[in-house]
DNA sequence: GCCTTGGATCGACAGACGTCAACATAGAGG
DNA sequence: CCTCTATGTTGACGTCTGTCGATCCAAGGC
């Protein structure tokens, strides 16, 4: 458990002042795009959505999975499969204690993807072009 | 064309700010929560994400289907699914120009994207909570 | 040791998704 | 009209994904 199998994601594209590298400024490599892909793919569920946000929100920043589970109407093994691709997506970690075992937010991944879809202040936004090439 | 049909995700759960009012605070409702994967879903794909990286990056704020699909090794149906998956889920949207269809990105979504995905500044982070209820 | 409880893993299944070839549609120009 | 080019749409096919029941592993208590 603990494990961190997530990719890093390409961490040295932007710059140190914390800027967005691309999405919304530069065309996106092929493989940063499938990296990128894979964590976005995980939030593109409406149950891990409501998971992520109910490990994010509460208070002590750690929940049990036992906490978890009952607020859905799914099976054990089905919460467990949605936190595993929540995890390999490097949104969250896992840590055992005891009996129970407890998720917390990797906040990094969020913040990653925040800024990755914040556009650099005042877009130009220029008229429409004529025709293409 | 230049069709909307997108949802508009519930704005008015936020404040008048521009703060972000969920994922990350609050628990994030049912129905919320099936919106926004819709959004992340059309984000879950490498294709998609260059098309949008290709169309959001473009000097003049507008791209013709023209110049984006021999950027890729697909069909041209294949592009325009893709296309059509991103505009469904008001990422971007079309304008037809005599021959040509022009797409352009939707900054409010992707807006609204990472102030969901921003935290309130300073998250308390407090330490680890010993047992469940 | 044995049993109980909390989670993860496995195998199977229906439905969704990405892709293509074929066809349909919309303008532009004869 | 007719044709050509540029896009969207349809139908089909293989793969991926979400879900479950059954099973397995880890830790604690007896």
């Amino acid at each position: 458990m603990s494990n961190q199998e997530f990719v890093v994601l390409g961490q040295d594209g932007d710059g140190p002042d914390g800027c967005c590298p691309g999405l919304l400024t530069a065309p996106l490599a092929e493989d940063q795009a499938t990296e990128l892909a894979k964590v976005f793919k995980a939030l593109g569920d409406p149950v891990r959505l409501r998971l992520l946000s109910l490990i994010a929100s509460r208070a002590g920043g750690e929940v049990c999975v036992c906490d978890l589970t009952p607020a859905f109407d799914l099976s054990q093994p089905t919460i467990s499969h949605h936190l595993k691709l929540l995890r390999e997506a490097g949104l969250i970690a896992s840590e055992r204690r005891g009996t129970w075992v407890f998720y917390r937010l990797l906040p990094e991944m969020t913040d990653r993807l925040a800024g990755i879809l914040t556009r650099p202040a005042g877009q130009p936004l220029p008229e429409p072009a004529e025709a293409p090439a």
